[in-house]
RNA sequence: GGCGCUAUGGUGUAGUUGGUUAACACGCCGCCCUCUCAAGGCGGAGACCACGGGUUCGAGCCCCGUUAGCGCUGCCA
């Protein structure tokens, strides 16, 4: 049997960080399996749904490089009457049954809460999960009933006696007595639309999914789902639940309380390569064992992805709303760097390049005739980069020469020897001299000029840094005085004489 | 309240059928390199493997209990 998984996501929002993983563990494991990935936007929920967090989904996946989809997306909604149809067929087979109890609305707010009081109620009563006036009903008067006009909503009628299991791929046997299951309602009275785990059991034998990999909150829940299965007479799907991923109080992550460090987008839109991330995200819950390696391409990572190396227990996102350069997972930002200096350099500049191209400092000719120099300064640059956004950011002298002085490194550099006054007009016309412009050469007569003016060549290293970068930090000065050109470096000289 | 899941340094993890000084990565500290900052190299601090009992010659790994965290308990998904 070939495999088929699907990430349905529910189009309520941006896309999680955690739903991102889910969608990256459903795609690594169709990958690895010679299966099928398949998308299924669950918008059963039409109060919440929207179609910009649904375009903001397939963004998510697109960036993220998993939006291959072997088959047409599939919207939940579309289906309604198919998940109708298989409701009435149990309430007819007398499996299920038409609650004609009014409904009652709940305020979306506190629902946890309310819910929690509610069982804790219940249960201080002795009262049974499946106690309900219209259980037994017989048909004909449920029937009768119904075509009466008498509003209905319909249940799933658990038995009384007997236990749901089911064997998680993660998190092993599962069981739950029938007691603890309450008859959940399947289609809403009124309009009689189908509720989430009706529709999700209908969808994926209608898509025969043979893998349902999803977040661990659905753990419990999946006994529900089986006993729909059953009645449906249907055998169930391998399930494989993933485990959570909590802020850094162990609270669940979440847009309310966290804001955009759990969207997806904010990594796409604040630097990331999206390979960085997805590496990243990937080792949050999984781990390719033995080896426990790190670093890995997407198809080494397709390579070693196994249910089996998936954890049990929730990983913590790691970030500290305090500190601003720790706005996100410290591991995330290395590896981002890490991916930066490291991969392919050809990889590299089509991503810089966009990065320019949207902060305006892209040049025709870093792609035509000055692509070599290009290269050559992003090669240097790179180094020290977190983010794509340095490029246009700490690297804009490189680049523009718009660019702005730090304080600091001025105060630091430039302001703490007057004489540099009179000196950096007087380097820059000895570095005008120097010929051919190479690093040698460029490092001989700064030094040889700090000889005979008698201060240390740091001195002038320093100054030069500050004066043709703006910053106190920085690759090698020689380096940057060859990228940055004689004209240019003997221009900023002079210019930043004005500093001191 | 009930049910379920989980528990290795601050964080992410390794630790194959019980036999180690409990390993790696990020972060932190120091040294080296050096024109700065990184990177890199070397080293360090940080875990009585949640706690308490067992089983065993021997337990992070097995069993029981406790505690804590999380999840579910909805005519949300």
């Amino acid at each position: 049997m070939t495999v088929r998984v699907r990430f349905a996501p529910s189009p309520t929002g941006y896309l999680h960080i955690g739903s991102a993983r889910t969608a990256l563990f459903n795609w690594l494991f169709a990958r690895k399996t010679g299966g099928a990935f398949l998308l299924r936007v669950e918008d059963t929920d039409l109060q919440r749904s929207t179609e910009e967090s649904t375009r903001s989904i397939i963004a998510g996946l697109e960036w993220l490089g998993i939006a291959d989809y072997d088959e047409e997306i599939v919207f939940q909604s579309r289906n309604a009457d198919n998940h109708r149809a298989a409701a009435l067929r149990l309430v007819a087979e007398g499996k299920a049954y038409r609650d004609f109890t009014p409904k009652e609305t709940r305020a979306d707010a506190d629902v946890k809460q309310e819910i929690a009081a509610r069982a804790r109620g219940a249960a201080a009563e002795g009262v049974d999960h499946r106690s309900n006036p219209y259980r037994d009903l017989p048909l004909e008067e449920s029937d009768r009933r119904a075509e009466a006009g008498e509003t209905f909503a319909v249940r799933l009628k658990v038995a009384r006696e007997g236990r749901s299991s089911f064997v998680d791929a993660v998190y092993g046997a599962q069981e739950r007595v029938y007691s603890e299951i309450e008859d959940l309602v399947l289609l809403r009275s009124g309009d009689l639309s189908p509720l989430y785990n009706l529709s999700v059991v209908v969808d994926d034998i209608e898509m025969d999914i043979t893998h349902v990999i999803r977040g661990q909150d659905h753990l419990t829940n999946t006994h529900k789902q089986a006993l729909i299965y059953g009645a449906l007479g249907v055998a169930p799907p391998t399930f494989a639940h993933l485990p959570l991923i909590l802020a850094p109080n162990k609270a669940k992550l979440s847009k309310r309380k966290h804001g955009e460090v759990v969207s997806l987008t904010t990594y796409r839109d604040r630097g990331f390569l999206a390979a960085a991330f997805r590496n990243f995200l990937a080792l949050l819950g999984w781990s390719p064992g033995e080896e426990n390696r790190e670093i890995m391409t997407l198809a080494e990572m397709v390579e070693q992805f196994s249910l089996e190396g998936i954890h049990r227990s929730n990983a913590v996102f790691n970030f500290s709303e305090q500190d601003a350069r720790q706005w996100t997972d410290q591991k995330a930002l290395w590896m981002n760097a890490e991916y930066i200096r490291t991969m392919p350099l050809e990889e590299l500049l089509p991503l810089v390049r966009s990065e320019l191209e949207a902060s305006g400092l892209w040049r025709p000719e870093y792609s035509d005739s000055e692509s070599a120099w290009f290269g050559r300064t992003v090669e240097l640059i790179r180094q020290r980069f977190y983010t794509l956004k340095d490029f246009s950011g700490q690297g804009r002298a490189y680049l523009s020469d718009e660019f702005e002085f730090d304080d600091a490194a001025v105060a630091k550099n430039l302001k703490k020897e007057p004489r540099l006054k009179e000196l950096l007009p007087a380097l820059a016309a000895r570095l005008e001299a120097v010929e051919p412009w190479t690093v040698e050469n460029i490092e001989a007569a700064l030094r040889a000029f700090a000889d005979e003016s008698n201060v240390k060549a740091g001195l002038f290293i320093n100054a030069s840094r500050t004066a043709l970068t703006g910053q106190a930090v920085g690759p090698s000065m020689f380096d940057v005085f060859e990228v940055i050109g004689r004209e240019r470096s003997a221009k900023r000289l002079r210019d930043a004489a004005r500093l001191v």
